[in-house]
DNA sequence: CAGTGGTCTAGACCACGAC
DNA sequence: TCGTGGTCTAGACCACTGT
């Protein structure tokens, strides 16, 4: 890396640690000294590489992790800037009702967000693929206890503030789903649909949250880059009986949404 | 991408999708179509640049993304492989008690991880960094509602079945932090530990989960690539009497562990 | 040792955004 | 138009893994 001393006091870096994280985590380190701070842009690439003594590639490899990381963002023709503390749609879930409050949502968006109530926003449906048995559609056969070709799907995209803030896929163990329900770009909100399909009432039997890399198909609906960390929000409702009526996978992402629960009275 | 037709039936492709992109979802058919099952190896880049008639570098990004969309596992010297569909760790929560039940945790562990319960299970401290005014510092200031001076931290990793599993942070309004407690290495639970030195019992107020690409030193203790996919769990401790006493902050492997809210009694 | 993935270079051309 | 980041190539060398 050209003459420029190594520094990086923490976790000594093993004798083998390629050129491009050295670089990131200095570049890292020049973030939290406040030498970049918030909203400010980076020097650009060719800069950077010329600084370090590296070549390009190198220098995108760098950026690359520390986008990936939430640390930057970049913008394509215009450069690549430290990101503002992360500032995200709190989602409150009383666990004594035992129900996610989503009046907030909106009120939650932040203030660069907010741009009042967009024409665009609401849930809408984007396709009703065939459940062919993949990955998503066995585990979602196995949620429900039922096998894959009893099943029917429909993929929607939440939309808030303007930009996709979620990508929702339902399997209901009935079908064919009403050709109207399943119109891409068809608006509403998809759970009370589908309990109203199924003349079922619908409560929550569990609900899980993990996190996973954006695939491709993720990627594309919400905007992101792919193997951008969605937090991912899954889980079986059921009817008054007990019998598994609906599984639900949420993604949503990371560095714009949360969860919360509340465990003390307000 | 030489002289193969283009497939790629959804999302039809704009018409500057990179190469890489249209690579990444060919290969992503031929693992949906079985072309490629769970656990196989796919050809290795150099066959993979050949047939397509690309780079090696190009199929690179491709097999990248789809590394971190966990499609596929790359390992070094010997060649990449397809996932099998995830296992994780189910964490049981339950909203009445409104306590996580940690017990669950190692008998849930996949088969594959098992092993016994490893001699190096457990939660070990691994540092006690100087509270900076970072922005993670900032945060759990503004969480506790005090300055960031007033704080002191200890930074634990939880090894389970062998590998670390979760990397903790832990925020208190006081201090200094007794030597032996946050010495590197220290093996035990922390959040008891902590309640003992305040001098004080603590309950949940909230807690939060979100999603987050790694940042280096995460992906260091973790032992994954840097941007790989945590969920993040954190929160505020408090009182009896509702002061704040403690932020703690968990990042956990996306892959391997996942959080479940049961709403039904059993 | 052979084969795999990991890193790095030099250079080229392209697409996007702002001016 | 210019500067930014985005993509792609050809070729080189290295580090790791299994035999």
């Amino acid at each position: 890396m050209g003459t420029n001393q190594p520094s990086s006091n923490e976790a000594a870096d093993q004798p083998n640690t390629p050129v491009y994280r050295r670089l990131a985590r200095r570049l890292q380190e020049r973030v939290d000294a406040g030498a970049y701070p918030a909203g400010a842009r980076l020097p650009s690439e060719p800069e950077l590489a010329a600084e370090f003594g590296v070549n390009r590639l190198t220098v995108r490899q760098a950026v690359a992790e520390l986008e990936r990381a939430a640390v930057v963002e970049i913008r394509r023709g215009v450069g690549t800037f430290v990101r503002p503390p992360a500032v995200r749609v709190s989602i409150t879930v009383d666990p004594r009702s035992q129900r996610f409050d989503l009046g907030s949502v909106h009120a939650a968006l932040p203030d660069g967000d907010r741009e009042g109530r967009a024409p665009g926003d609401g849930e809408f449906v984007v396709a009703a693929p065939a459940v062919t048995g993949s990955a998503e559609d066995a585990e979602a056969a196995r949620r429900l206890g039922r096998t894959a070709r009893e099943l029917s799907r429909v993929d929607s995209v939440i939309r808030l503030g303007g930009r996709a803030r979620a990508a929702c896929s339902y399997w209901v163990p009935f079908g064919p789903l009403p050709a109207e329900l399943v119109r891409p770009g068809r608006p509403g909100n998809l759970v009370p649909a589908l309990a109203r399909a199924a003349g079922v009432e619908l409560e929550y039997d569990w609900r899980a949250f993990g996190a996973v890399g954006a695939d491709l198909a993720d990627a594309e609906l919400l905007g992101v880059p792919p193997g951008t960390a969605l937090l991912v929000r899954e889980g079986v409702s059921c009817t008054p009986d007990g019998t598994p009526a609906l599984y639900v996978r949420r993604r949503i992402d990371g560095s714009s949404a949360r969860f919360v629960l509340h465990f003390r009275d307000r």
